[in-house]
DNA sequence: GTTAATTTTGACGAAACGTCACAATAAAAA
DNA sequence: TTTTTATTGTGACGTTTCGTCAAAATTAAC
């Protein structure tokens, strides 16, 4: 016996260079452009190497994926921490969900990719497990809300709805509203009669009033909470989208 | 002067004869398996001919996604002649693009597809026009059963609320209750909490109950609305799912 | 220094793509 | 009928991308 063996921490930092460098092709010559050749060519190793890490450019994508993924969950975490009642919180977390569309709107589409057949037929069932299991991880932090809203009394769910099936309700809505308007808004030029901002608020607040979370909507001052979020929350990011737009 | 000039409706035909080659390659062997060479092998002309319909693979692709949504502009066409109060028609609307998607899962797929950059940046101009065109023609329906709501009084919209925000409102959430979920459905082995037409349901009502779209949800029987969809107006479409499910 | 397990390499064949020079077609002209 | 000619159809071909695999390189233990 006398292997190399190599470190698990070197073998992922890999991985992240690798993803990296696919993320700048995409960004460079869209992601269509998006070849395993290219990669290999910008990255210090050889075919062999990248191929080790994934089995094809779907792998790849799916991969990339699940990191952006992971970064959402973390906002979701920050979400549920704000200082607030329930229904800012989870209020929170579909603003959380835009924010990260809107700085990473590449890696947000690829979400969308990653639920494409063409995709999913070819990713590692290993990628596709950590997919589902990072997609309960956000669906955790929506629950861990309802349970906290249902305990204090501001959300009273009729019978026959679950918190599961409100989570999913809500992540649902948040996912399509922000779908359908980021191709809206890539495609229709700059201004149009649609905002996402002010489109998501809207159909969260419906959905929320629907569910009779309280306060709502008329019983409270949004506009300060959604402050709030820009201010301190999610100061960072709402800092990082402003340079972003600059540009 | 002296050409051989085809008729449109010929062109037509082979387009189509095309994109339903293709669909049965990709229900055989998978989205991911769908080749041009193949398509150019099972129909009877040449790549050539293949090519001067559809710029690359992709454009078939959204080809296909049009024709998917065009059979869904016909659904919401029935949809909108439903006999009874608005708040029915409006809830018809997000049935028919269930059972539609239910009955041609591969299709509904495609439109995720098509809404994908990959896909997108491949695309001829025109087809995404067409795709375009398309999609308002489906916001069409929706806004005219909003303004009937809204004259026959059913509906009372909030002075920030525009028609078009609400029907934007409703397609998002159709589309990420339907997407999301036809995914979950698809990964998860069969029987799982979740189940597609009854989230829908309650999907739905959260929105219109939020909307204050009348009659409530508890103020009207609305299995027998969902048992007059069954049996009258999506008559032919549920008996072939039945079949489907049957086999 | 030798050994042996593991990792890395990049050349290679296969597969899919998309093009283009040429062939075929049919309506009009001769 | 034959010729002309604009349009459409064909499929062989060069190119790109893919994914593999035998051989080379690496390194820890002996």
């Amino acid at each position: 016996m006398s292997p190399k063996i190599i470190d698990h921490e070197v073998l992922e930092a890999r991985e992240e260079e690798i993803m990296l460098t696919a993320l700048e092709i995409m960004t460079e010559s869209g992601v269509a452009g998006l070849t395993i050749d290219k990669v290999v060519a910008k990255v210090p190793y050889s075919k062999g190497t990248v191929y080790n890490h994934f089995t094809c450019k779907e792998d790849l994508l799916t991969g990339l994926c699940n990191r952006s993924v992971k970064n959402v969950a973390a906002l979701f975490c920050r979400a549920v921490s704000f200082e607030g009642n329930s229904r800012e919180r989870i209020f929170a977390i579909g603003y959380a969900y835009m924010l990260h569309s809107l700085l990473n709107p590449t890696e947000f589409m690829l979400v969308i990719s990653a639920k494409t057949p063409v995709v999913r037929e070819k990713s590692t069932e290993k990628r596709q497990e950590e997919h589902l299991a990072l997609e309960s991880k956000l669906l955790g932090s929506i629950l861990e809300i309802i349970s906290s809203g249902l305990s204090s009394g501001e959300l009273n769910l009729q019978p026959h709805l679950s918190p599961a099936q409100v989570a999913f309700s809500l992540w649902s809505m948040c996912f399509g509203t922000i779908a359908l308007l980021h191709e809206t808004l890539d495609r229709c030029s700059i201004r149009t009669e649609m905002n996402l901002e002010r489109e998501l608020i809207n159909h969260s607040n419906l959905l929320l009033d629907g569910l009779n979370w309280t306060p709502f909507t008329q019983d409270h001052d949004w506009a300060s909470t959604i402050d709030k979020y820009k201010t301190v929350l999610f100061k960072n990011e709402i800092e990082q989208l402003k340079r972003l737009q600059d540009i």
